[in-house]
DNA sequence: TTGATAAAAATTGTATACAATTCTTATATT
DNA sequence: AATATAAGAATTGTATACAATTTTTATCAA
């Protein structure tokens, strides 16, 4: 059963304030309507954000817009040029090549993190891939399923600090991946790019498993940038 | 009318900013003012920071203190429960633990990304390690200059992205440097650990360089949790 | 047409008002 | 005295109002 967590392509725009959401601000809400938005491309990269669009737009007011458009800048989904309001921010080779090999060391560290004799959940860890190979096609399900296999690699990982901040960056490049994972034959290499992590894992060899998991990072952030250069920007 | 006691541990670098921007919003100022005070160790860690009593002592409304908060709480200085408002983010021994491995992973990627015949300054990082050195006793001079020395080690990577996080997570366990620089041969051991880097990048051993690094990176965040131990949290 | 410029409209920045929730305190009950 | 609880105060969450700034549009001169 794959939870697509925070995943959510649904589009109806109203804020429903059902009784389950009781208990969470506006501005969580808007937050999270306005980044699905954002990573699915319904709302493209260089769209204008105006604030009063956006509150009628959802049946809020002004104030939670706000709020919710601070916090997503702060994770670069938005910029805010001052005086001049928000907008998506571009995708750009640049942010793919600046943010790969930050997030490559900080899934090292958390790997590592685990100790030499893996905790890690070698089985789950290849159920999930298995169902990764065979979602090829469905782009949006391969993301959803790529991050969940992330995730459950450095899920036990003690520093919380770390996973907060690996999902946090994972955020942020999330828009790239469609780029990616639209194309069967990658999606292909990342799932023996995998296979070859849980191998070393399973062979208790750290290294290796470091190693094999690097090239994951490096392969997808080459096709990442191909990509990138064929649509031009 | 704001007062701003500009401490300037380090000012925020806008992308595409012209140099005129004397245009802050009021947002940009409480910001600045609350962190001196959370840093300074005026706002102490618990302290509960309402918002009307923050407005009214800054002279603003409770708008762009809200916004100013929600700004700090990103980087960990203050936090956010729901409907029980913000407060001054308490010190833990956790958050050394979590935060430097982070520092030091991050760092480690900016000083390889220079490449191995380091393009770094090393005579301004002699200079500054000296002024280090004498700034010894004072622990808001050594902070100041001890940030000015990683960035001038790193200034030259290439990786904006990685630069701005770096300075942003390091803001975070600013607080907890005092507890370090207060003692005198701490500092004495930082000064001869940065010393130890500033040789191998001179020598163009960019392997032990980066493990001289390392070293300064753990002999800090042992030191430090031995004072928070200390200070009883 | 092009460019400059000023009025008008739209949008953001900030302040304030009101509603919902939490905290405090006083009172009552055992 | 201790606990429960309800009224009231204080505080946060959200909406709206107004001011400052930017963008658009209209007009005119070259």
């Amino acid at each position: 059963m794959l939870d697509l967590e925070t995943i959510s392509f649904g589009n109806d725009s109203e804020i429903s304030d059902d009784a389950s959401s009781t208990k969470t601000p506006l501005r969580e809400e808007v937050m999270q309507t306005l980044l699905n938005k954002i990573i699915s491309g319904e709302l493209e990269p260089g769209a204008k954000l105006t604030e009063s669009k956006l509150a009628e737009e959802l049946g809020v007011s002004r104030t939670p817009v706000r709020e919710a458009l601070f916090y997503l800048e702060r994770d670069g989904f938005v910029k805010n040029d001052l005086a001049k309001g928000f907008s998506v921010s571009q995708l750009s080779a640049r942010e793919v090549r600046e943010s790969f090999p930050i997030l490559e060391s900080l899934e090292v560290l958390a790997l590592r993190s685990l100790g030499p004799f893996a905790a890690a959940n070698v089985n789950e860890l290849k159920r999930l891939n298995q169902a990764f190979s065979k979602a090829a096609g469905n782009s949006n399900e391969c993301i959803a399923i790529d991050n969940l296999w992330h995730e459950t690699l450095l899920g036990r990982c003690p520093n919380q600090r770390l996973l907060a901040l690996i999902k946090n960056l994972k955020h942020a490049i999330m828009r790239y991946e469609h780029l990616y994972m639209i194309d069967a034959s990658l999606v292909a290499m990342s799932v023996s790019q995998h296979a070859a992590v849980i191998k070393q894992l399973e062979a208790g060899n750290m290294d290796a498993a470091v190693a094999a998991l690097e090239t994951n990072w490096r392969f997808s952030r080459d096709a990442m940038l191909v990509r990138i250069g064929e649509t031009s920007y």
